[in-house]
DNA sequence: CTTACTATACCGTCTGGACGGTGTATAGAT
DNA sequence: ATCTATACACCGTCCAGACGGTATAGTAAG
């Protein structure tokens, strides 16, 4: 019941203070004042800092897995399908849900094991785009193409013009389009 | 004279920690240890925990700096020349440097200035490879998906047996390849 | 006299998390 | 209708450990 709409709140407020101090200092007394609540009652809805950062994947998670799922089965131009919606998935990507991915990049660093289910999702899409052997290395190099950009922006290496950016992404796309063929 | 002997001891010392302990256990204590030097000794070369990063990270852009300045005035070819250079430099990267560059990543979380140098390399190769304007989008794209496959696998999100590992890098070569003519 | 350390002790701070409480709502028993 | 019990949601405090960094005293080589 409202379990849920709180925990909704600690991720938002996670991502607050992940924004404002950093992800090396999230912290569960900072995200318990963000989220107005006690750190007791914190603890009570993530019972620890690591299922908390869970919390946080799964919940970055959700939408993607839906895309890999749903581009099982159907065939011929599935690959391109499921790349467009990857790759709006990445360049669309909420600045929240934007900042959780640095603050779990950062948490991975502590405890590996807490990103596994990423790892899942990236291993199905490059399964997933394995499958048509003859255009497998060139989508699963757009794919690649986009979570590097994605990294770069994410780690503050990089930061582009919306222009630079969109011209990016059309070029994305029309190499994805290029795949159907033959 | 031993100074610099020392300092590259302690690199590869905190690497070593990083690939035992994971990039957010490392510590001044550890990489003494792991050094064979007192804490105190650690802190004569490295005057703090900031220094040392900032000393891996340095290392790290070392040879990849020289790789854009000698870009810069040849036209023509240059553009393929570098992506080539930074390919190879991705893909050759030594372990324990990956190492280091993977607790750099967790180490940018904390004190997010560190990792300045590395951006200011990220925007001089974009800046390399929009030159020549015809094909700035393609070689940038090419450049990120390099980078995409580096972090996917530098975070433990993606292993890729030796050939299919190879079949991208030539696949990313070929690309550039086809960057020069027209 | 400087460089390059060793060894040890110590300090201040931060942080995860355990724990024991508190109020409230809902449900069942009387 | 009222009393009771149980679960839920949450508060506030306390503590133990870890870490970065400092300080000090001493050593050894050049």
């Amino acid at each position: 019941m409202k379990s849920e709409q709180t925990r909704a709140r600690i991720r938002v407020a996670a991502a607050k203070v992940i924004e404002r101090d950093g992800a090396g200092h999230l912290t569960l007394e900072k995200v318990a004042a963000e989220a107005d609540l006690s750190k007791g009652g914190l603890l009570y809805h993530y019972p620890s800092k690591d299922a908390l950062l869970q919390g946080l994947l799964d919940h970055l998670l959700e939408n993607r897995a839906g895309l890999i799922e749903g581009a099982g089965p159907a065939k011929g131009v599935s690959d391109a399908t499921l790349l467009n919606s990857l790759i709006d998935a990445d360049f669309d990507l909420p600045k929240d849900e934007r900042i959780m991915a640095q603050g779990l990049i950062a948490a991975s660093a502590e405890n590996p094991e807490l990103i596994a289910p990423a790892q899942h999702h990236v291993e199905a899409v490059f399964d997933q785009l394995g499958n048509s052997k003859s255009t497998a290395t060139s989508a699963r190099t757009i794919f690649l193409a986009s979570q590097g950009l994605q990294f770069l922006e994410l780690l503050g290496l990089l930061s582009l013009s919306t222009a630079e950016r969109n011209e990016i992404r059309r070029h994305l796309k029309a190499l994805t389009d290029e795949l159907a063929p033959c």
